[in-house]
DNA sequence: AGTGCAGTTGACTTT
DNA sequence: TAAAGTCAACTGCAC
């Protein structure tokens, strides 16, 4: 071969159709994709071999509509300087094109280093944007808007690709190849695009009717939520194509009138709501990479700073600590590679605030179980969960009152839990109350609910009185801040000055 | 029929 | 996507 190549780098982008990179590479010249499959990456303490093995399936798909649109993926194993250095002396390379990533460190790290190697051996690195998101970003004024302009643009088409006779690897390893311990999942969602638009087209025309009633519980959030998630994190469907199937089915619904079509609009706008949530969240890790590492508000660096008790963490982790909904919350995160996010909200604050532990390790935990992993959201989620964004209301879930109203039956507990199928529904959700108890294989409560919480409730309420903590929190919220303060949720009218300053509160929350 | 009262509901505040 | 507490308004019921 001997014109140089136009590298398109498939990251987390895997994907033909709405892929940019792809397209503009293939008007200039002859395009090699690649996938690099980097170990390094693969050994960071929040990678996992649940969420290589979707990926690999998606790899699987990606490589067949490549050779489709007439070059088939390469796949190579190793360092990404390497490689390209490696490529560049072999063939030539004519430019290198890709996604910006919102990652995680490691991913931020690894970029700086190709960029710097592409600037020494006078290679161009094209970045495009995807999702909503900005790179230095000034402001967080009109954001939103922003977002609803970029996700309104056209879809771009999968070009067709000039042939190409090269033996190029595409062997995609397995997780041990890459290192990867063994992390069993049965029932992980599939990767690969085919799922993606199954998934997507089956919560549209059908599962997302009661989305807004039943995404809380995790009785119903299995089947209610759209479970793009793994797909929007591996880029198999890009939020352009989520965001513009959305509006003719929500402009089909306002046609109509009847109740049906009423309650489908309310999932609806729910829905699409979470879709802008996504790329703001990610706009957080983007703008401040730290938080990944360190309190938002450094006015918490001070608590939790002991290392936690191990046992306890562990308890957590292997959903042991006695308290049932908790326990069968872990348990079927560990089994499916996902939750709804009210319960991994539940799961953080247990951690959190009950166990006191740092968030850095349970985050951690969390991230490798997450099959739809995404550091932006993660990170930021955890932060919040934890109380140390210091713009946020402090969230303490009560795991018995979130049974309670989540699981009253008892069904989704028994189902994960089944040490506790004999236990009366009345006091499922506090099985040392029952008789009984002493004859169940199922651990005692780790910590007293009512002591821990108000233990914690205390500590960081303290702490927000404190100097210095207010100026700190109000610079943070216009940094990162949601600019929907103000304006009502509701239909209903705002009252007097002084609640429209507590509804702004509110508002910010998840900002 | 009107009154007193326990219990409920919802809006709002505090932690 | 908190929970618990306060308070006022309301409800059902006994007398």
């Amino acid at each position: 071969m001997s014109q140089p190549v136009h590298i398109v780098w498939f990251k987390r982008d895997l994907r033909v159709v709405d892929h940019r990179p792809l397209a503009m590479a293939a008007e200039r010249g002859p395009v090699l994709p690649l996938y690099i499959a980097e170990p390094d990456l693969w050994a960071q303490p929040d990678a996992s071999a649940r969420q290589w093995a979707f990926a690999a399936e998606c790899l699987v798909e990606l490589q067949s509509a490549l050779a489709a649109l007439g070059h088939p993926l390469c796949v190579m194993v190793g360092n990404a300087v390497s490689i390209f250095e490696q490529l560049h002396k072999r063939h030539g390379i004519a430019a290198l094109w890709s996604h910006q990533e919102t990652g995680n460190g490691w991913t931020y790290a690894r970029d700086l280093a190709v960029a710097a190697w592409a600037k020494e051996a006078c290679v161009p690195w094209h970045e495009e944007r995807q999702f909503g998101v900005a790179r230095r970003l000034r402001s967080r004024d009109g954001w939103a808007s922003a977002w609803d302009r970029r996700m309104a643009e056209p879809i771009t088409a999968a070009p067709s690709l000039q042939p190409d006779s090269g033996d190029w690897p595409r062997h995609i390893p397995s997780h041990e190849e890459l290192g990867l311990v063994t992390d069993p999942c049965p029932y992980r969602q599939p990767g690969g695009r085919l799922a993606a638009l199954s998934a997507l087209a089956g919560f549209l025309k059908e599962r997302g009717r009661n989305y807004r009633f039943e995404v809380s519980s995790p009785v119903t959030a299995f089947g209610a939520c759209s479970r793009l998630s793994p797909h929007l994190t591996w880029g198999t469907i890009s939020m352009r194509e989520v965001a513009q199937a959305s509006w003719p089915r929500m402009r089909a619904l306002s046609q109509l009138r009847d109740a049906d079509s009423r309650s489908w609009r309310a999932s609806m706008v729910s829905f699409m709501g979470r879709q802008h949530w996504h790329c703001h969240f990610m706009q957080k890790l983007e703008d401040e990479p730290r938080i990944e590492f360190e309190n938002l508000h450094r006015a918490y660096d001070g608590l939790r700073t002991e290392s936690g008790d191990p046992r306890h963490l562990i308890a957590w982790s292997e959903g042991q600590t006695g308290y049932p909904f908790v326990d069968a919350c872990m348990r079927a995160l560990n089994q499916h590679g996902w939750i709804n996010f009210r319960m991994r909200a539940m799961l953080m604050s247990f951690a959190s605030y009950h166990l006191w532990l740092p968030w850095r390790e349970s985050g951690l935990h969390l991230a490798r179980k997450f099959v739809d992993y995404e550091p932006g959201i993660h990170w930021s989620q955890v932060q919040m969960q934890s109380g140390t964004t210091g713009i946020n209301t402090i969230r303490i879930y009560n795991p018995v009152k979130q049974g309670l109203d989540q699981d009253p039956t008892g069904a989704f507990v028994r189902t994960y839990v089944p040490e506790l199928h004999a236990v009366p529904d009345a006091v499922i959700h506090e099985p040392w109350r029952w008789q009984e108890s002493a004859t169940l294989n199922y651990p005692a409560p780790i910590v007293d609910n009512a002591t821990a919480a108000k233990a914690a409730k205390d500590a960081m309420f303290a702490l927000r009185q404190s100097a210095g903590h207010r100026t700190a929190a109000s610079k943070i919220a216009a940094k990162h801040g949601s600019r929907k303060a103000g304006i009502p949720m509701t239909g209903r009218t705002r009252k007097t000055a002084s609640k429209s300053i507590s509804g702004k509160q509110l508002t910010l929350d998840f900002s």
